[in-house]
Order: C-alpha cells, then structure tokens, then sequence
DNA sequence: AGAATATCGAGAAATAAATCTCGAAACCAG
DNA sequence: CTGGTTTCGAGATTTATTTCTCGATATTCT
C-alpha cells in the first residue's frame, strides 16, 4: 500500500525562518534603512549569516557583494515569495476554545491573512459576535464562502467533528485547511491540509526539559 | 563568531508525530482493546507503517511479532518518552488576547500541562481572575513560582515586552518558556525557549497555496 | 506437529538538509 | 589606479533523516 507521504515542498525550515526575517526587516524598512548584510542580519537574529544567505538565496533575489541586499527589494521578495503580499480573506470554524484565542490573535495581519467571519455548530451562543467578528452557522458557510471568494478555512472544531466539518468545508469550495484538531483529515488530494501544530510543540518542549532532567512535577503543598 | 544553533535534539520529526500517536492509542485503550500493531495503526493514521514503527523505536518498547504492541506498555511508553505522565504546573505571562484564550483551551491537560495562574502588566484590569484563573502582577512571579516549585512559562506579552519579561521570568527561577512572541529571545544557554510556529506554519501553508496557484486575494464586493 | 503468514528489529541504502570552501565582484583608502 | 577588505554565489562536503531490505519470531491453520 503506498501511502502519500504529502511531500513537504522544498526546505521546509527555511521557510519557517522567512516570516522572522520578514519581520526584522520590516522593522529596518520602517527606520528608514536602504541596504542590509547578510552578516548584519546574522548578528540581529543570532543566527549562522550562512543560514540566512541560502535561505534568502530560495526567494531568488540577488544582492550585491560588500552592499547587501537592497531592503525594499528583499521585503518584497520575500512577501511574494509566501504570497504575503495581497491579503486573503479567511473563516475560523469552531469558535469555542481555542478558536477564539485565534480569533483574538492579532499577528495574521503581519501574515496576509485576515480572519473575516467565524462559523459554529451554535451560532445563537454567541449572538453578538465573538471579539468582533461575526458567528454564522456552519450552513451558511457554503454560500458565504461562494460570495465572498474565500478559499481558506481554520479547523477549530472539537475532535469528534473534525472530519465531518472538514467534509462540510470541501464541499462548500474551500481548497486550504489551517487544521487544528487532532485527527488526521481524510480529503481529496486537491486540498490543502495544513496541521497546526502546537501539541507537537508541547511534546518538544516536554522532552527538551526531561533530557535536562528538569522534571518539575507539581508537588504537594504548592496552594495558591 | 560561533553561533550554537540550539541543536534541535534527536529525530525531531519523530517527537512531533508522537502526540498523534498517543491520541489514538489513548482512545483504543479506552475502548478495551489490548494490542495493536504498526500496520494497523498504519492504516487508521494514514501513514506509512514504517514510519510508526522507527518512531515507536525511539521510545525504547519493544513489540512480539505476529501479535503487535501492548497497548497499555506502549502508551506509558509514550507518556514517560514525553514526560506527558505526570502534570506540570505552568504560569502563562501576558493574558490579553491571545494570552486569555490560550487561557480557556482544555487541550493541554492531554499533554500533562495544567495552567493554574495568569501574570500581567496591569493586574488590576482582571479583578476577578480571567477564564477561572487568577491574574498576579509579574512582580510577584518570582516569589510564587519558588512557592509552587514552577519552572515553565507561556510567554504571550506583546512582541515590545517581549524580552524584558523574559529577563524577569528568568531572574525567577522559570527554566523553560514557550514563547509565542515574534522576536528572537536572548537568555542563558541552560534556559530552554521554545518557540511557537504560528507564523511559520502560516508561512508554509500560504507557500503550497501560491505553488498550487490559488492566489484567493480577496477580491471587490465580498461584503458580509 | 509442521507449514504459512504476519509482524517486529536492526542495519544498510537513499534522500534531504545543513554547513563549509573558495572564487568573484564591489566598495574604500591611499 | 592599485591593493585590501567585505560580501555575495555556487558547488562540494558533511551531517541528519527517511526509507528500504532482510532475517528472526510468534501465531494460526491444516
């Protein structure tokens, strides 16, 4: 049986580094600086300048020897490179929980990405909305998403209903899940699944801590 | 200059798929079932049965042929590889936002994490606690992570506090942080910072979506 | 009891990623 | 105008990760 391993595109670490440069440089373009080193950039982000030369080397631009890059070309390149550059309008389904934290975040605008509605199970829960943003029914996510040319969702439903939204959500047209639950998603190969991946962060961090035999268990007596 | 590049452990693919594991395993052991093998699990992850097999490897069990793993053996097995048997007590630093509903997520529990208190700049906003936890001023973080023997924090402050509360959570006595700021800390080698990949995971979803050529910018008349 | 089959385990091969090395190009100083 | 210095760019090397191959072992069926 040979299962598709979903091919993880080109140097996958290296575009998770672009949004932090991204938004160093951003920071530089705004004070008013015309030109960067990769070695500058190396000392600013503590990183190998190496590192950062072959990964900006992916996005195709060129810089010039003993100048650097010039900042509004590079900013630009890396925005068109992750697509970042013209804002896309998003849904968050499932806005219990964790899907209000991400309605509440506020860094998707860095990113090009704008979370316009969110969809629940229980609309009439949240009637006024949730931080702003309105909360239909997932019914009407079909033809909302038609009339406002929305391609993208974020799955933040419950386990249990993850792969019956998901089903929901590809038939309404959307073509990329941000996927928060926990559940691997059986869908067509035409849609993009992205999973989230915050507990595989914990199970990082968890084991960083037990290698350093920091085990810091919670112990009796440590009331409030 | 020699830039130590926080050497990401053993087979960091492999920690990160384990969560995912321990999520089915959980349930089948909930269900009553006794043994299981790779290629079964092969089939309800829809991943390749080798795969599981080199990761189960890494937590030292071992299987019987013809018969698969024992269920219960297999998920301690898990559990003590990620630290995930006992509970940690967490702090969770900045509860505004994106803070306060990291406050109300129930998914930690899974991974042995138990968030029991909230710390901010202005306390006094949060009177009554936020989400059931209370809400301390950071000065205060110290002494009470010494108290309840704490020694792991989520940084959630905005990006501009970003380092200087590190500092403070440091000089605390906090030995791990999950930082879920956009800047790059700078703190001691024996501090463990584990970054939140947001962004990043943003960053490659939005670059399959530009390779597949679905642009979706939002368009003109996509009023609600 | 003996053959067939499914499954594990360990080492080897293939693939992908990170890092190093060196030649070339541009600025600066004298 | 010439030599020194900084920085880029491309290929080569090293390292890490994933995938394959094969022998061993326990169950099941005849």
């Amino acid at each position: 049986m040979a299962i598709v391993t979903a091919k993880a595109g080109p140097k996958l670490q290296s575009v998770q580094r672009l949004p932090a440069y991204l938004g160093i440089l951003r920071g530089m373009l705004a004070e008013g600086r015309e030109f960067v080193s990769t070695s500058h950039l190396a000392e600013v982000l503590k990183l190998p300048a190496i590192v950062i030369r072959k990964d900006l080397q992916m996005t195709g631009i060129t810089g010039t020897p003993r100048v650097g890059f010039d900042l509004r070309f590079l900013v630009a390149a890396i925005e068109q490179f992750l697509g970042w550059n013209n804002t896309k309008d998003v849904f968050l389904v499932g806005v219990r929980g964790f899907g209000e934290a991400l309605l509440a975040f506020d860094g998707f605008g860095t990113a090009g990405m704008d979370v316009v509605a969110g969809f629940d199970r229980q609309p009439e829960l949240f009637p006024g909305g949730v931080r702003g943003k309105p909360v239909f029914p997932i019914a009407r996510l079909g033809e909302l998403a038609r009339r406002m040319h929305i391609a993208i969702a974020i799955l933040t439903v419950p386990d249990t209903d993850a792969q019956e939204t998901a089903d929901v959500l590809v038939t309404a047209g959307i073509r990329a899940i941000w996927d928060f639950t926990t559940p691997r998603l059986c869908l067509p190969d035409d849609v993009i699944v992205q999973k989230a991946g915050l507990i595989s962060e914990l199970a990082v961090l968890s084991k960083r801590l037990r290698e350093r035999g920091l085990t810091a268990t919670a112990e009796e007596g440590n009331s409030i």
